[in-house]
DNA sequence: GCTTGCTCCTATAGCCACTGGAGGATGTAG
DNA sequence: CTACATCCTCCAGTGGCTATAGGAGCAAGC
């Protein structure tokens, strides 16, 4: 028990907000760590080193669940990596779909910005888009 | 009072889901409609033009907050549109961004996919770097 | 007229992943 | 010993819906 941190500590080092680790401890996604007399959370480099591996998770957009599996999977280095595998391939290809869709909404918003003659509501082009969405080519995006 | 539509029409018409007509109407984004003898809501060719525009923006992303404000310039349609296009260039931005750091994003998940060699979770790439924030190229991806 | 089954009504709670505030206890520097 | 920072717990709020419970209305067939 020689470097036990603080949880703002720990916090400044990870880049996890103080609440937000209370909040994983409280769904089970850090363990509770040991208290000091005074009733204060220290923790230690595995606690940090799990925190950054969360965080970082958490930035790849992989969802709470997930990271519960992906750490369980850390736990237990014999194992094969195939879930681990699969889990990021399905995100990877989440991520590709919402590129798409981002695109086919960029297309469509550069149209409307461009065709915006900068002149009365009544002839704007952003309007009358959003309003008939016949006038929309890409009828598929949704995000 | 012709062509007053039941919820579920003007649901069906707009592809808005009547459980979100009503949430819209409780929010004040869409006025309470007349009533029938039996406390029916009955919406007509109006409403269900503004659940289309709704409908719509919400699909190009716009936020509620902004949705009222495009909604508000469409009904004083002598006014200028530079707000509508301030809104729409801003969401566009948006967007790029968006597409941006999720490019970063799909570069390191296909980095990680590739890396991973099938076998023991001990030497998993998929792990390893989401476990070690250094041996990611791109800090900056963030959704 | 009666029953069946669909649509509708309200009110309330839940979703995700946090974030913020109130109100109080503890630790630390000067 | 006094400020002041940091910590504690508990609870409420965010956005944009979505779902459930428990009931009322309505149209069609028998």
């Amino acid at each position: 028990m020689s470097h036990g941190m603080a949880i703002g500590k720990v916090s400044e080092a990870t880049g996890v907000k103080v609440p937000t680790i209370r909040y994983y401890e409280q769904i089970g996604l850090l363990p509770p760590p040991p208290r000091t007399e005074g009733n204060r959370r220290t923790y230690d480099r595995k606690d940090a080193d799990r925190l950054t591996f969360i965080r970082h998770s958490r930035e790849l957009g992989f969802e709470i669940d997930q990271i519960r599996t992906l750490l369980s999977l850390q736990d237990r280095p014999g194992q094969s990596c195939g879930e681990a595998d699969a889990i990021a391939k399905a995100r990877l290809v989440e991520v590709k779909e919402k590129i798409t869709s981002l695109k086919a909404l960029e297309a469509e918003l550069e149209r409307m910005v461009e065709g915006c003659s900068h002149g009365r509501v009544e002839s704007c082009q952003v309007i009358e888009i959003l309003a008939d969405h016949g006038k929309c080519k890409h009828h598929q995006h949704d995000a």
